[in-house]
RNA sequence: GUGAGUGUAGCUCAGCUGGUAGAGCGCUGGAUUGUGGCUCCAGUGGCCGAGGGUUCAAAUCCCUCCACUCACCCCA
């Protein structure tokens, strides 16, 4: 096929049954989510440039270099969302969330897009489960949601992954940390890799997780955020902490983890994964004191705290530890010999799925043999043949595929065999 | 954006220092007139990523481009 149009790079398709292994996992967060009281928001996929200028940052890669933007016929400018955190702060300001009673506790399942290069566990359009806890600051959210992302990683039976924690301190701390962390990296940073040269100059955070191990001694010397928390913001990640050791939450103390999104302030976490390939951050979030109160909150109610789950890496780390086992697209495979029989086949067909019982059918001109052969490779559990002999009898020959024994069922009594067989598999 | 690796059948790949294309899997049919996943047999299938060059001769050597992959960067 020549020409033929191909997937865009970096995007994909995801086909059976790879979104089956979406769809149990987007399932079993919307279950966990539920038991801490969170509900689902939706908000669009296109926003306004701006927002992610102002929230994100217009100084992190992501912005600089990485959005999907164009020009709206009325000349706005728009952006496909590289993340969902500063949409669901938008939305929130938008509707006055705050004046409702208690916390706002939300989550979201859906596509992100950053025209990056793509690698094992990064695509151009990319899937993240996040959820926001808005409108206070208090240290009780952050154990809630790391507490829950423990719980949701369990739930899904995944092991392997490690929670990485450190506080950025709130915005004063930044102010003076970011001071002292220039005047250390002054003389240290000409003896370091062009990279971190580079870094020392545009986010001089970002030196502190270079991965070469020749500058790892440098790095050492340098002083992190913990050094200068206040006594609140030193206080509020005590307090993390000690509720996440009351939960019995493993986690380590990672003074050099930094995060990419500009309005993280105190608590900032990543759960990372051995099977994920350098693309290791299976998630990632922190604490956004200020976020929403810039988009137009009052004072201290747009405080709140939230994570980002990449899905895609999730399902490939969960996916590693599992054998793929042949699962039916419907458990009865309808097999029609011949045109004539189609019509009551079909009707019989429909009779079934109303009890709830799925049936898929295969071509009427199929051979038997074919039919059978379909019917086993589908993983279908039995096998519902209606030839000339079953429309004069009224009875459908139905062949259980894994044992292979046969019989004959009166069309009236189908429903009733399939159920009947079904909790015998069941309690066996 | 930078670097490296790889492009041969639908898929996974073989094809040595140039002589004009192969395997396994898949798919179709048969052994089996209406009975399966195994087995056996037969068949189907490729402008060897694209363009140019060297040569009597190029999948093979050289150049350019393109695509994919991994890594850097960055992040989920």
């Amino acid at each position: 096929m020549p020409n033929a149009p191909t997937v865009v790079k970096g995007m994909r398709d995801l086909l059976p049954p790879e979104t089956r292994w979406f769809a149990e996992v987007e399932a079993a967060a919307r279950e966990v989510f539920a038991l801490y009281g969170y509900e689902e928001i939706r908000t669009p996929m296109l926003e306004r440039t701006e927002l992610f200028a102002r929230t994100v940052g217009e100084e992190t890669d992501i912005v600089g270099k990485e959005m999907y933007s164009f020009t709206d016929r009325d000349q706005a400018s728009l952006t496909l969302r590289p993340e969902a955190t500063a949409s669901v702060a938008r939305a929130y300001v938008e509707h006055r969330l705050w004046e409702k009673p208690g916390w706002t506790r939300l989550y979201y399942i859906g596509p992100m897009f950053r025209r990056e290069r793509p690698q094992q566990g990064r695509y151009r359009q990319f899937s993240q489960i996040g959820a926001e806890l808005l409108g206070g600051d208090a240290p009780q959210m952050d154990a809630e949601m790391l507490i829950m992302l423990a719980r949701l990683l369990d739930r899904l039976q995944l092991t392997g992954w490690t929670l990485y924690l450190n506080s950025l301190g709130c915005a004063d701390d930044r102010r003076r940390y970011d001071a002292a962390l220039g005047e250390a990296l002054r003389p240290l940073a000409p003896r370091m890799c062009a990279d971190c040269r580079r870094r020392a100059l545009t986010h001089p955070l970002r030196v502190l997780d270079c991965k070469r191990p020749e500058d790892q001694e440098l790095i050492a010397q340098l002083p992190t955020p913990l050094d200068f928390l206040d006594d609140g913001c030193r206080g509020h990640f005590e307090t993390v902490r000690r509720l996440l050791d009351a939960a019995g939450i493993a986690y380590q103390l990672q003074p050099r983890l930094v995060r990419g999104l500009d309005y993280y302030t105190r608590t900032a976490f990543e759960f990372v994964h051995g099977a994920l390939g350098a693309q290791n951050a299976l998630l990632g979030g922190g604490r956004y004191d200020l976020l929403a109160e810039r988009l137009g909150a009052p004072k201290g109610a747009g405080a709140g705290i939230g994570f980002a789950l990449g899905e895609d890496r999730l399902v490939s780390a969960w996916q590693a530890g599992r054998a793929a086992e042949a699962v039916p697209a419907a458990a009865i495979y309808l097999a029609p010999l011949g045109e004539s029989a189609l019509g009551p086949a079909l009707a019989l067909a429909e009779n079934l799925r109303r009890q709830g019982l799925g049936v898929m059918a295969g071509d009427a001109r199929w051979s038997a043999k074919k039919h059978l052969s379909t019917a086993a490779r589908q993983a279908a559990r039995w096998a519902v043949l209606i030839g000339e002999n079953e429309i004069n009898s009224r009875q459908a020959a139905v062949k259980a595929l894994a044992t292979g024994e046969q019989s004959a069922v009166g069309w009236d009594q189908l429903a009733e065999f399939f159920s009947a067989s079904r909790e015998q598999i069941l309690s066996s």
